[in-house]
RNA sequence: GCCGGAGUGGUGGAAUGGUAUACACGCACGACUCAAAAUCGUGUCUCGCAAGGGAUGAGGGUUCGAGUCCCUCCUCCGGCACCA
């Protein structure tokens, strides 16, 4: 036996798994099938992180151990590699994103192979390949089809020094500094444009509902609750006097209705115009809905912005108690959510201080708590005065329904639900995305393209500096390919789609990725899907497991699928931080690449390292300091062999420390648990060394039962030991339940909850048995009270007497 | 502001309501060595010579027994936030 030498072992046992396609998977009939996949990562030209590292090792050692309990495991990777930083590049550098991109794949792809993965290369996908975007140009004919995509005026943000749109994310600086552009820090405003929406709004409900089904943290399932936002509420219905219009107002707090005194419309609702027309207030409040659009949505909806208003001269008749009511504009009213108007009144802080502000009359429909301040609607608390024929009335639920009822009895107004969840605009203004698969004809209509002509190439002879529209309006072959098909006075569309859009359906093409017919046949969405265990960034809990929940059940709705949640089980790993306890960053120079670590330490300790680092959802620093403990225990391992011995028998008490490894690994996996799974082989193999000799099949159980965390550097103590066959391929090992526990136990002797001491018993000793040891034993015989009023007995933990 | 999560040794962290501090890092001392490294051994929450006390962010409560359950508060982290 040499010494370990991770470098040569690992490159060995790569290679022969690559060369013998051991992670291979094929469908099997005899075994059960278990799909376990990572969120595909970005391939950034920065390369992998240590971040990457232990989501992937994390699922791989679950995918290993699934293997070895007799399951089929699809473990498959792909890029994501449609997106911005590419596209960045290629203006600064003037090389084609599909250049880089591939570039930092083959990189991102060595360095994820040196981990020693058993991803199943063979199933690799790249979303900017044509024979993927395909596929993600049929999906979208098909929503174009069933009405679930279709085009509409929409507001972007437009940054006119680099003339382009940017998306939300690119709209902070990097200094935090929110509504400017990213590259140029100049100011951005918002553009309306003609933009393809994705109806993700119809699965509002099954969206929110269907999160009981599946096993994901309850604080993402609590983000897309929130992100969805449904509310329940009644829309009244007002007359404006002296016109033959009426205004539609949404409340959530029905019980409240008595005390408004105003009404509030959103600057761009299309209500103003007419409210106005011919009026005195016509040219002030023009000027002012006129200065309010410029400023973004980002701005909009910063909570601390000033309130600004102004009247329109025009007063609403409240149908519920025949009151004017003014009628306002301000900056704090969003089209985008309920009706775009507002009844306000004191019972809320933003309107009472807008009221404040304009001196607009105010009113009360509960008795004030604290004499400065109303009460706020959003307790729904309190007995209501000044309300009809509710005065008197306290707030409850029996109130709210019975309020609303009336409502719609009279004919004032009626229920409505309201979600925060708006479409998903999926257009986007830029070149490295998949093509929208739409063209137009001469006289403006949208027409899908026909399926024959899938893919719907994107063009290579485009501009990719910005010059205010999309850069494949700047490609004669893309504007000569449509002409040629379509006819003369056709036109392409020259917008590509969100990114999301590619990564919102990748997890079903794993199960078939070369087919060219279907996105993916039947039976092979029918044998792995849905994802069994997905494993992920906490950073997507919101729009791509969303926007991959609606795809999911667009194409069951349309019977493409039989299962309406893509994933099943869902598990987050946490952000490793830097050692000095802040993020990893490049400027900072604190960023931990883990090619250096496994060069210098070996794959097999990063990956042990990472797992033992801590609970794997939570935030931890990484220490480079600490890495060792993890070599040093492999280096145990492999020191060990030399104690092996056929024939020889293990001590009871080791014995028992293996059974329990055993057990508790296998236990710990499933929990996705691995710091502990880590910390119970290290007792494990402390034990071992203890021994003088170690009988082959005991060294073998411990070798199964790591070869998950450390697959090189088991596999080669495996052959070592003499097998032929590789170690991943062997059954996971099964405990004695005989042997799982010690014949004696420490148990704890209390004295009123206190522990006085500890006395060895033997196992499962009964509480007589037990007390009389302790009245035998020279030190605790005098601590514990003759005559206890009672004595409170845990077997094999704890004897407790109660003076 | 709202919704989550978390506060345990010098450090990362462990603990079905049942001996708090497992496992690891670091540190100290010892063995081996001419020496060092590596390795191995011993010790390492705190006060105390000891016997004994006291400690899981703070304070209360439930319980024979609380890091764990309940209440009040503090701090940190994450997400959402003019949402009617």
């Amino acid at each position: 036996m040499g010494s370990y030498d991770h470098k040569k072992i690992e490159k060995k046992w790569r290679k022969h798994w690559e060369e013998t396609n051991a992670y291979v998977t094929t469908p099997s009939s005899s075994k059960p099938k278990h799909y376990a996949l990572d969120m595909f990562p970005y391939p950034s030209a920065l390369g992998l992180h240590t971040g990457h590292v232990e989501g992937y090792a994390a699922t791989d050692i679950y995918s290993r151990f699934k293997r070895m309990k007799g399951f089929n495991v699809l473990h498959p990777m792909g890029w994501d590699a449609f997106g911005l930083p590419a596209e960045n590049y290629a203006i600064k550098t003037n090389t084609p994103p599909r250049e880089t991109t591939n570039k930092a794949i083959d990189n991102f792809r060595n360095q994820i192979q040196r981990l020693g993965l058993s991803y199943d290369w063979s199933r690799e996908i790249g979303t900017h390949n044509p024979d993927y975007y395909k596929w993600t140009q049929w999906l979208f004919l098909f929503l174009f089809e069933n009405g679930l995509a279709e085009k509409r005026m929409g507001k972007v943000n437009w940054c006119p020094t680099d003339q382009t749109v940017l998306a939300n994310e690119q709209t902070v600086s990097e200094s935090g500094e929110k509504g400017v552009c990213v590259r140029c820090g100049t100011k951005i405003i918002q553009r309306e444009l003609s933009q393809w929406f994705f109806k993700i709004t119809d699965f509002a409900d099954a969206l929110i509902d269907d999160l009981n089904d599946v096993d994901w943290p309850e604080s993402t399932k609590i983000n897309q609750r929130n992100w969805i936002g449904k509310k329940e509420g009644v829309i009244v219905t007002h007359k404006v006097k002296g016109m033959d219009l009426s205004l539609d107002t949404f409340s959530a707090y029905p019980a409240w209705l008595f005390a408004d005194t105003y009404i509030v419309l959103a600057p761009e609702h299309p209500a103003v115009k007419n409210l106005v027309e011919g009026t005195e207030a016509e040219i002030d409040v023009e000027a002012f809905v006129k200065r309010m659009q410029e400023v973004t949505t980002i701005d909009r909806t910063n909570a601390t912005m000033e309130k600004e208003g102004i009247f329109t001269g025009r007063v609403a008749v409240d149908s519920l108690t025949g009151k004017e009511f003014p009628i306002w504009i301000a900056n704090f009213a969003l089209m985008d959510f309920g009706t775009g108007i507002i009844r306000c009144s004191s019972h809320d802080i933003r309107d009472l201080t807008f009221a404040k502000k304009y001196g607009i009359p105010l009113s009360e429909v509960v008795e004030r708590e604290s004499p400065d301040m109303p009460v706020d609607a959003h307790a729904n608390k309190g007995v209501l005065k000044d309300s009809g024929p509710f005065t008197g009335r306290t707030i409850n639920n029996e109130l709210i329904q019975e309020i609303i009822a009336w409502i719609e009895s009279n004919g004032y107004g009626h229920t409505q639900t309201t979600y925060r969840l708006r479409d998903w605009l999926i257009s986007r203004q830029r070149y490295w995305g998949a093509p929208i698969p739409v063209v137009y004809d001469p006289e403006g209509k949208a027409h899908g393209i026909p399926k024959e002509h899938l893919p719907w190439l994107l063009p290579e002879d485009v501009e990719y500096l910005p010059k205010g529209t999309s850069p494949l309006g700047t490609s004669k072959e893309l504007l000569e390919r449509t002409e040629k098909i379509f006819g003369k006075g056709w036109k392409p569309e020259i917008d590509t789609m969100d990114t999301f859009v590619c990564s919102s359906w990748y997890f079903l093409r794993f199960a078939d990725p070369h087919n060219e017919i279907e996105f993916a046949s039947k039976e092979a969405l029918k044998t792995w899907l849905p994802v069994d265990l997905y494993m992920g960034g906490a950073e997507h809990t919101v729009l791509h497991l969303m926007y991959a929940r609606f795809i999911t059940k667009a194409l069951q709705k349309f019977g493409y699928i039989e299962f309406g949640e893509p994933f099943s089980k869902l598990r987050h790993q946490g952000m490793i931080l830097a050692e000095d306890g802040t993020k990893m960053s490049k400027s900072k120079g604190n960023v931990i690449n883990p090619d250096e670590i496994s060069e210098l330490y070996g794959a097999d300790t990063l990956r042990i390292y990472e797992m033992f680092m801590g609970p794997l959802e939570a935030m931890k620093p990484w220490s480079t300091k600490n890495i060792i403990g993890s070599r040093r225990f492999l280096e145990r391992v492999w020191r060990v062999q030399e104690k092996v011995s056929q024939g020889a028998t293990l001590s009871a008490s080791a014995d028992a420390t293996l059974q329990q490894t055993i057990k508790k690994v296998a236990e710990d996996i499933e929990l996705l648990s691995l710091n502990t799974a880590v910390s119970q082989m290290m007792i494990c193999v402390n034990a071992f060394e203890k021994e003088e000799k170690i009988p082959t099949e005991s060294y073998e159980s411990m070798l199964l039962v790591l070869a998950p965390f450390a697959p090189h550097m088991t596999e080669e103590l495996w052959g070592a030991l003499g097998h032929t066959s590789s170690i991943h391929q062997e059954n996971w090992p099964v405990f004695d339940e005989s042997k799982l526990e010690k014949n004696e136990v420490v148990m704890a002797v209390q004295v009123g909850g206190k522990v006085k001491g500890t006395i060895v018993i033997p196992r499962g000793a009964t509480e007589e048995e037990v007390v009389g040891l302790v009245r035998k034993d020279i030190k605790l015989g005098e601590v514990v009270p003759q005559n206890p009023s009672r004595t409170i007995f845990v077997p094999n933990r704890v004897l407790n007497f109660i003076p």
